[in-house]
DNA sequence: ATAATAAAGGATAAAAAGGTCTTAATATAT
DNA sequence: ATATATTAAGACCTTTTTATCCTTTATTAT
C-alpha cells in the first residue's frame, strides 16, 4: 500500500504531535526509538518532512523536530502520503496500464473505482491531530 | 497495490481466458504482445500460475496456454493474487507494524479496515471468466 | 571563542523487485 | 529419427527501495 519511507513518515508524524501537543520537542532518535524505525533512514523521511513543512525541525542542543499546534488538525494523512510517496496512490491503474479512463478502462477500473474513492476520502479526511488522540490515549499504538 | 508481477499476471489471465472461451491455445510471445508485457518476466509469472493451476501449460509446436473452461468462473481473482504476491495485501498492516490487531492496533487499523475488507470481498468474488466477458465485447482493455 | 549537540547532506551498501538470457526439456510434424 | 516449436528452469543483470555511515552546518550553553 505504503512504501516504507512513508509508512515511517506517517508513524513518525503521528508521534511527533502527539510530543508537540504537550510542547515538547523530540530528537531523531527518539522518534525512532518509539516507532521503531532504522534512525538514519528515518532522518531522511523526516527531511522531507520538513520540506514539506508539515513538520519543524531545529538544529543543535535541545534541537529535534516538532509540529505546529495550529496546523496539526490541518494537516491530513494525504499530505503525508503526498510528500513521501507522490500521487502514485491516487492516479496509477490497479493493472499498471500507461492508460487506464473511464472512456477505455482496464478490467478492474471500475471494480476498482469504489475502493480508491474510499481510500482516497480516508487520507484527505483523517488529520495526525486526531490519530495522535488515539495515541495519547493508549488506544493505538506505533510499534511492534 | 499489486506487484509488477501481479499485474502482468491478472492481465494474462484475462487474456488466457478469453482466448480459451474460444478453443484457442495461446503462446507467450502471443500474450506478451496482447498485454503489453516484458517476455522473459512474463514466462516467470506464466509459470507460477501454472504450477498454482490456474492455467495450464503445453510444450511443443502448437503448444501454449490455455485455462479450463469449467474452472474459468471458479478461479476468481484472490486466487491470482495469492499464487504471486502471497498473503500480505490481506494481512498486512497498513502502516507496517509487526504485530496489529484488534487488541493492538495501528492508529489507522480501525479506518483501514472497511477499505480492506471491501478490497477482500472484491478480489474473492470476481471470477476471471467474468473480467475476460468485458474484454470479449470491447468494454475493456488489456494494454496501453 | 569553544565545545557540545543535533539535524542536513552526500556517498555508499545491501536487499528486493523487475527484467534478460541461455540452456534444457518436451511435444509435434515430417 | 530428426528438425522444429514451444515452455521450464536457472543464472545473471539492472533499477529501485531500503538502510547505513561519515562529514558538514547550525544552534546552544559555557
Amino acid at each position: 500500500m505504503f512504501s516504507k519511507a512513508c509508512e515511517y513518515g506517517i508513524r513518525a508524524a503521528i508521534y511527533i504531535a502527539g510530543q508537540s501537543m504537550q510542547d515538547k520537542r523530540v530528537s531523531l532518535k527518539g522518534i525512532s526509538k518509539k516507532i521503531d524505525s532504522p534512525e538514519a533512514f528515518t532522518a531522511k523521511v523526516l527531511q522531507m518532512l520538513a520540506k514539506n513543512n508539515i513538520i519543524k525541525s531545529v538544529k543543535g542542543p535541545n534541537g529535534g523536530f516538532d509540529m505546529d499546534k495550529k496546523q496539526m488538525a490541518k494537516i491530513k494523512l494525504s499530505d503525508i502520503v503526498y510528500a513521501i510517496d507522490g500521487d502514485s496512490i491516487y492516479r496509477g491503474c490497479g493493472l499498471g496500464l500507461k492508460e487506464c479512463s473511464e472512456k477505455r478502462p482496464c478490467p478492474l477500473h471500475d471494480k476498482f473505482k469504489s475502493i480508491r474513492e474510499e481510500l482516497t476520502s480516508m487520507l484527505e479526511t483523517i488529520s495526525i491531530y486526531e490519530l495522535s488522540i488515539g495515541l495519547k490515549d493508549g488506544l493505538t499504538f506505533l510499534r511492534r
